[in-house]
DNA sequence: ACCTGAACACCGTTCAAGT
DNA sequence: ACCTGAACACCGTTCAAGT
């Protein structure tokens, strides 16, 4: 890693994309998108804030690749397990996603805006319209399926992941809630006021119940085997 | 609407929180929620930036408080037409949800971060509850469905509007990214590159392919009648 | 009571200047 | 070639001051 002097003057560069990249997917998981600022990547470089310029256009390109970097790895085809179909292996995958964008606050944002042109957005696309093929599912549905799975699985995490870094604790957030509803007036909000103590149950269980849904649904337009 | 002088000197306010609110809602339409700063508001108001602060405690409460006004009148009871179940009337909700969300970019943050106590989002969880339980559907699921149709209409707004207003028309993005998948490798995205031509359709299309996809998994669900 | 003015601590981004 | 320094046009928010 030490450089070759190629002329006089000639320096290593401090900075890469590359390293750019891995400060801000590390920044990201700690403190979510809204801690990554040119000033705050220039203070975890030990750089000036607007020495990143050199490497990318502006934020919003480096967002976008930080963004692309969290999905490494999760397009893997993984071994089948007996019994399992594809779709099986297709929530699973919307499962994985999930957890890298959750784990990342703000990334959503990243992957939500259009397609990327990146690898490893492009890898998980390919992966899962390939498994949705398996199922025999016609070429439109294969599409609107992709699509649907993803909006919600991304739509989901940006919602519950919003930006912020570490929420103070889900469970006493959702007890708040849960509370709130509760002195919700019974005459205009019966069911609501009736069904308050069971409202935000964990995030993951809300997800999961949806992504079965979406599935379930999905089970009811293959044609017959 | 003039004001009984209280006191000598007592001059009627110029502001309300109904009048800001008005104005950020219009600007909401009109621009996003990139668009409503403290500046513009106090521009469309004829008024210093600084004066909402005697009304809002910060512009969070004000984004909400906005946001929450675009829900206004869609909990309405509509006629019910013959042959529409209790899930059919929740899918238009969520339609009509998308809608309002949709006509104003960013406003679905504004709804996502936690139940805001606000009148027209409780009179919404209400109606939505209440068509569930109608359905038949235990009170466990009833609650998990809601968050889950809530979760895939909000959090699909929230990627199709993120925040920019008016996007340079969606047709012709739609058309590029198409175009762009074309161009990826045929070895490494085969799937990919079959189905270029039919991906990114219209995002109307894209989510009520989902929902409908949602509701018919809710349908299995159902205790035989 | 209601709004203004000035000030502060932040942003992203540009561009010329240093080495 | 690579990074720094200074500057610009923005943010949200506070608080004392005016009327």
């Amino acid at each position: 890693m030490t450089q070759v002097p190629t002329a006089a003057g000639a320096r290593a560069p401090r900075l890469s994309r590359e390293r750019i990249v891995a400060a801000v997917v590390e920044m990201l998981e700690s403190g979510g998108v809204d801690a990554v600022t040119t000033r705050t990547i220039g203070e975890a470089l030990q750089v000036h804030p607007t020495a990143l310029y050199r490497y990318f256009r502006d934020m919003d390109e480096l967002i976008r690749e930080a963004a692309d970097h969290i999905l490494e790895g999760l397009a893997e085809e993984t071994p089948r397990a007996a019994g399992r179909d594809a779709l099986d292996v297709l929530s699973d995958l919307c499962l994985g996603l999930r957890t890298a964008l959750m784990s990342h606050p703000g990334a959503a944002g990243g992957v939500a805006s259009g397609p990327s042109r990146m690898p490893h957005e492009r890898a998980l696309t390919e992966r899962m319209l390939q498994l949705l093929t398996r199922t025999g599912l016609s070429d439109e549905d294969v599409v609107l399926a992709y699509h649907a799975m993803i909006e919600y699985t991304v739509g989901s995490a940006a919602i519950d992941a919003p930006g912020k870094g570490t929420d103070p604790d889900e469970d006493s957030l959702h007890r708040a809630w849960r509370a709130d509803y509760l002195t919700a007036s019974p005459d205009d909000f019966p069911v609501t006021v009736r069904l308050a103590s069971r409202l935000y149950p964990t995030q993951d269980t809300q997800f999961r119940y949806g992504l079965q849904v979406l599935i379930d649904g999905l089970r009811n337009k293959l044609p017959a085997p």
